[in-house]
DNA sequence: AAAGTAATTGGTTAAAATACCAAACAGGAA
DNA sequence: TTCCTGTTTGGTATTTTAACCAATTACTTT
């Protein structure tokens, strides 16, 4: 594979890995609407502060989120809505999934 | 996060990680239109055999490929078509990286 | 049966990701 | 200024991922 190519599919990766934890899936969803603070996030996940300001970092870092203060909180809105669609199909997968093991079982 | 909320971004979250890799991503797309054996992908990539192999294995557990033997060789084809509009958002992302770069260079 | 080819599996080592705690940084209020 | 609150950053320990080599399995051909 040539090193342009491989850049390429690298820079693919790096999204496509910020997108790959469930917590950071968790936090796409529930800023895809309307945005939210690093504190709101925080109760509703129910992690240390520090480490969902570090998710929200690698979001932010690959260009899925974007990031506004007012005040003291920090608030954060998908800045990507397109990301919203795979949800769809990695849904259809899992469906796939149970069906494919359910014929499996017979 | 309620424990069942939580196994369910679990679940979605395999998904993804197994397609958050340059390799896999390259390989999704070469088995997009046609088949192709371990043998070819493992040419068009330019690594161990065993390597290549892996990377297949962590996609057909994901459920995202399928694969069929047939004599010697094993064909690997793409189970879930909806992946390739993925490319599309993600390439989405990187323009939209880069254009804001710019714009803050200014 | 023996030899050869395609693929997978096991083992090891090196690199990356993740979580928490503690400490540092704002911004707002007293 | 001093205190309080929301957020980020640094440090560390643990777990996960990834690559290659060596060995094994599966099928074909001689």
């Amino acid at each position: 594979m040539s090193p342009k190519l491989q850049a390429r599919y690298q820079a693919r990766a790096k999204i496509i890995k910020a997108l790959a934890h469930p917590t950071r899936l968790f936090i796409v969803d529930q800023i895809a609407n309307k945005e939210r603070c690093v504190c709101e996030l925080t109760a509703l996940i129910g992690a240390d502060m520090s480490t969902v300001s570090k998710h929200l970092s690698i979001l932010k870092d690959a260009g899925v989120v974007s990031d506004e203060k007012r005040g003291l909180m920090v608030y954060y809105r998908l800045r990507v809505p397109c990301i919203l669609n795979l949800f769809g199909c990695i849904e259809g997968v899992l469906k796939s999934n149970a069906e494919a093991q359910l014929a499996g079982m017979r």
